[in-house]
DNA sequence: CGCTCCTTTGACAGTAATCAACAATTGTGG
DNA sequence: CCACAATTGTTGATTACTGTCAAAGGAGCG
């Protein structure tokens, strides 16, 4: 079994982490964010978090593990369009769209924070500047699809993937699970397939060649990244869409 | 020149027409919409609204025309990420990020709403419904914007330019400038290549081919669907992902 | 009326998909 | 703890979808 990817530590930390790297996080804000929390929830790898097209009433703030988001088309074709990691709320956008039109699902054996969208109502009625901030993370989130669609439209598979580790790399980064260009990523060829528009055939092939090519290396769950400069000129990677950096919110 | 694509009215008119089909707008937040505009402004064909990078501390409703987020990479590619129509804020997500990692232009000549970010952070302050709201919509551009990564992913052309004429056709409907199955489309088959991964050879190719199978034809800026539940069923087409449909919010 | 941009078409190239088989790894149960 | 099963990774041969290059025909504009 997957060893969690994450550290082990209070529900919220990695989230107060992801949000004190942009603004300013007061005590009180801070006691609310952990209060919010109901429960702490575990989850096996592979075990469907949040099913599509059901209604929710609860978001769930991964504490540890993987998490992806993926949609399925006829004929087996499978596309995630989004990983997470610590610190991100996997189901944040349901809370006001009352339920996913995608799957969420843990890739690895999982720690769940849940909030009820109650307690998320009232931060909005109450609390304007954490309720901008939650705001703001599903903001995030777009960019990174923005991006994502820019990869999967005009990269070509080599690229695709550097893309793929340079982004992981810098959002792991800001929570404290990659350092000195290593990370653990406990996904299988085949969902790095889905997860850039490729089969796993090709991606295999396409890993061989990053090796190859001293770039990097993705073998038995785990990333590293020799030429960090040479994957991202490669990928043509700018940390930019991820809004890392202070900035009153 | 291109007719402006959108009707004629108030500048808010488009954007209460996309929220109440999907909550209830009281007339005090209909007053407190119409009274952040704080000027209409009109922009040429072609002309860049929100420049990638640039600290923005203003916000910009379509009144109507057609506007386009992308974003360029190295050797002339382009990838159009979402295109825009009446009703939408085209950069509502800088409110909260400050600046957009993206471009945002014009496509036709456009009538422009423009509402500034105090503004917008008053309503977070004193109006939370109508908050939420506003949260809400960037959560549907998000959710189009996860639809599109299948799009590219995983749908091959044929698809993928039906899917983009359905969606379209669904987003146009809420604002009522689709009916019976045509609507205006001023863009170059250059442009629904950079929206679909595509290269406009291809598109061109692909755009016979749905004219062929007699599913729709687009043509001089205007697209005819000859069999919705044809192309609906090629696209694999399922509007759920517009979220478009009464919730309290 | 000449120019520019857009559309259309053909020939050819190339990236990635598909099909198939086998090796390596991980998991399971006796 | 070993043997078998299942999943994942690797590689080769072939196919096909889409891209690239090139050129000509239209449409709109000044």
């Amino acid at each position: 079994m997957d060893s969690p990817v994450g550290f082990i530590g209070e529900p919220a930390d990695g989230l107060l982490r992801k949000l004190r790297v942009r603004d300013q996080i007061s005590r009180e804000e801070e006691a609310v964010i952990r209060g919010v929390i109901a429960e702490v929830r575990v989850v096996k790898a592979g075990q469907i978090i949040v099913p599509a097209e059901m209604p929710v009433s609860i978001s769930t703030l991964l504490c540890d593990g993987l998490v992806c988001r993926y949609k399925d088309l006829g004929s087996g074709r499978r596309q995630i369009m989004d990983i997470h990691v610590a610190g991100d709320f996997v189901d944040l956008h349901a809370f006001l769209l009352g339920k996913l039109e995608h799957n969420v699902a843990a890739i690895t054996d999982c720690r769940l924070a849940i909030v009820p969208h109650k307690a998320l109502r009232a931060i909005t009625e109450t609390h304007p500047h954490l309720a901008r901030f939650l705001w703001f993370v599903t903001l995030v989130d777009a960019a990174v699809l923005r991006e994502q669609i820019l990869s999967i439209g005009r990269r070509n598979a080599l690229q695709r993937i550097a893309h793929l580790l340079c982004e992981l790399e810098a959002r792991l980064q800001v929570v404290g699970l990659a350092e000195g260009g290593r990370y653990r990523l406990p996904l299988t060829q085949s969902d790095v397939a889905d997860a850039t528009g490729l089969t796993s055939v090709h991606v295999n092939r396409t890993l061989r060649t990053l090796r190859d090519r001293g770039l990097a290396t993705f073998r038995s769950g785990e990333v590293t990244i020799h030429d960090q400069p040479g994957l991202r000129q490669v990928a043509e990677f700018d940390p930019g869409y991820l809004y890392i950096g202070r900035r009153p919110i």
